[in-house]
RNA sequence: GGACAGGUGGCCGAGUGGUUGAAGGCGCACGCCUGGAAAGUGUGUAACGGUGAAAGCCGUUCGAGGGUUCGAAUCCCUCCCUGUCCGCCA
């Protein structure tokens, strides 16, 4: 979410930075005159209202004293003359609510601006390789096979049955693969909460549309996410309870109002919801802002509980950073999807990783960021796993980050490097989505927090890089050494 | 899922239509007192928005959103959350 205030001071920068996403090259300064526009009519409003507002405010303590004096005469006039000041009051009240909400609306589908040092590009063959960051040397392997081979030849992986039981882009991992996925997530989480002082967490894998708002997966990436579907019958009760709660918005007098005005109160309520949480279908959206739809979205990375902990809060400057780190199961529909990497664990609906996450006053976030990236690199250098990192081009990078780097592995199977994190800073963008702030000593608030988050590692997807590196000429697989003790000392899997 | 009871400032808690943005207490900050500290004592202690060079002024906010009223923390409606009991269950 952006800051409607720096844009009205500095619309040239904040378009010029905008400009820099592909997607917004032509369009950056009209997006930020529609908003500057939207911005100047609600602020004129707000004078006009605010004025109407005292008024009324005066004259009602004055109505009061009078009554207090029995001046009823006085107390009556007074009244006659505030009368007059209500509706302009409720109109005004009414316009101002339209506007904030549309305003929200045109703030939270843009995306963040990019930091000043990400390369401009647009595509991911933009992206800047960062030498010092690479470690070891991609291995080669004759005859080497993919991780699915491998798995599935030692009959420890099998994508055919996960097919018939819940469809494509699942798996069932059985045995030493299965107890590998668990020793990896250890492994990870152990490296994280010990050496670099995370805290483990536990989180909901199921939450609110709020909560993707905040992290900026709604409104425009609902698509990518699975949700939880409340049965029509529910649907049906909703409508019934929001005419009524329509009614009584109404005074209860729903019948010295035409059918259609309420009508168009619910469906006005109902589009400004859809609008903000870009919702689909209507009908799932009778609920103004909070109680939306009775549904959940199973998270697509712990990223979304662990950053949203924080929501709606003000934090002691002291308590920062906050570190999480949590080992879940993620959930992507990923509908763009279809027909890439369809072989294999590479891109599935369901996946373990292990998600790093960070809350850091504005001063902290470029070096935790380092830090951080530093963390999720460790996990690869335990097993001595030859990786790249790069920074992402502006037009590679997610919707959230001001600045992102990939880590990419080396598969020796697809003879290629593969993305196993992701490790972003998403500045006070999350945080203004989801208003959480901080303080400092004296108690004055300071501002919007900032939020990190990266994939320390992709659980999935390690386990992949362990097979297709670790692979045997016999078709065995070493277990690296730091996994041993998580393996019950096993060194080889599938003798 | 059902039945009750609640949701007020950093925390506890008073407040059922009119100078209540909110008593009182705790906590915190600063001062006095003290050799130093404790105790005692005085003062101050919300967020967001508008306006303004600033001081300030104004508006909004007592779980959320609506409504009634000249005026709502207080009345009405809907929802959310918490607690207790019951039901179900890993």
């Amino acid at each position: 979410m952006h800051d409607i205030k720096a844009i009205r001071d500095g619309r040239d920068a904040f378009a010029s930075a905008l400009a820099r996403r592909p997607a917004y090259r032509d369009s950056a300064v009209a997006e930020a005159d529609k908003l500057l526009a939207k911005d100047k009519t609600l602020r004129e409003l707000l004078v006009r209202l605010q004025t109407d507002q005292a008024r009324r405010n005066e004259a009602s303590k004055l109505i009061g004293q009078a009554k207090a004096k029995k001046d009823e005469t006085q107390a009556a006039a007074l009244m006659a003359e505030v009368a007059g000041l209500k509706d302009a009051i409720q109109n005004g009240e009414a316009q101002q609510r339209t506007l904030e909400s549309e305003m929200r609306y045109l703030l939270a589908v843009l995306p963040n601006l990019p930091a000043a040092d990400v390369p401009d590009g647009s595509e991911e063959g933009d992206n800047v390789a960062m030498p010092k960051r690479a470690f070891g040397t991609p291995r080669c392997i004759n005859n080497a096979k993919q991780h699915f081979e491998i798995g599935e030849t030692l009959g420890l992986m099998d994508f055919e049955r996960a097919a018939k039981v819940s469809g494509a882009r699942f798996v069932y991992l059985k045995g030493d693969l299965a107890k590998l996925e668990r020793a990896i997530g250890a492994f990870m989480l152990d490296t994280h909460t010990e050496k670099f002082g995370y805290t483990e967490v536990s989180p909901p894998v199921l939450v609110r549309d709020e909560a993707l708002f905040a992290t900026g997966q709604l409104p425009k990436f609902g698509d990518d996410l699975f949700f939880t579907d409340p049965r029509t019958s529910e649907w049906e009760d909703e409508v019934r309870r929001w005419i009524r709660n329509a009614s009584s918005s109404f005074g209860g007098k729903v019948d010295s109002y035409t059918k259609e005005q309420v009508l168009n109160y619910v469906r006005t309520t109902a589009e400004n919801a859809a609008s903000i949480f870009g919702l689909q279908n209507l009908e799932a959206t009778f609920d103004w802002q909070v109680r939306l739809p009775r549904r959940l979205a199973l998270v697509p990375t712990a990223e979304v509980p662990l950053t949203n902990y924080v929501s709606e809060e003000i934090l002691a400057e002291a308590e920062l950073p906050i570190r999480f780190t949590a080992f879940t199961p993620c959930f992507r529909a990923e509908a763009g999807a279809a027909g890439k990497d369809t072989r294999g664990m590479i891109r599935m609906h369901q996946f373990s990783k292990v998600e790093l996450v960070s809350i850091t006053t504005p001063d902290q976030s470029n070096a935790e960021h380092e830090r951080m990236t530093d963390a999720a690199q460790e996990i690869l250098k335990k097993l001595d796993l030859a990786h790249r990192v790069v920074t992402l081009c502006t037009g590679d990078m997610g919707f959230g980050a001001r600045k992102t780097y990939d880590i990419e592995v080396w598969l020796p199977g697809q003879n290629a490097f593969r993305e196993i994190s992701s490790c972003s800073n998403c500045g006070d963008f999350q945080a203004r989505r989801m208003n959480t702030r901080f303080k400092g000593a004296d108690g004055k608030v300071k501002g919007p927090v900032h939020t990190l988050n990266g994939s320390g590692l992709a659980v999935g997807r390690t386990m992949v890089a362990i097979l297709e590196n670790y692979q045997q000429a016999d078709g065995s697989v070493a277990i690296p050494d730091v996994l041993q003790p998580y393996m019950g000392g096993k060194r080889v899997i599938g003798t």
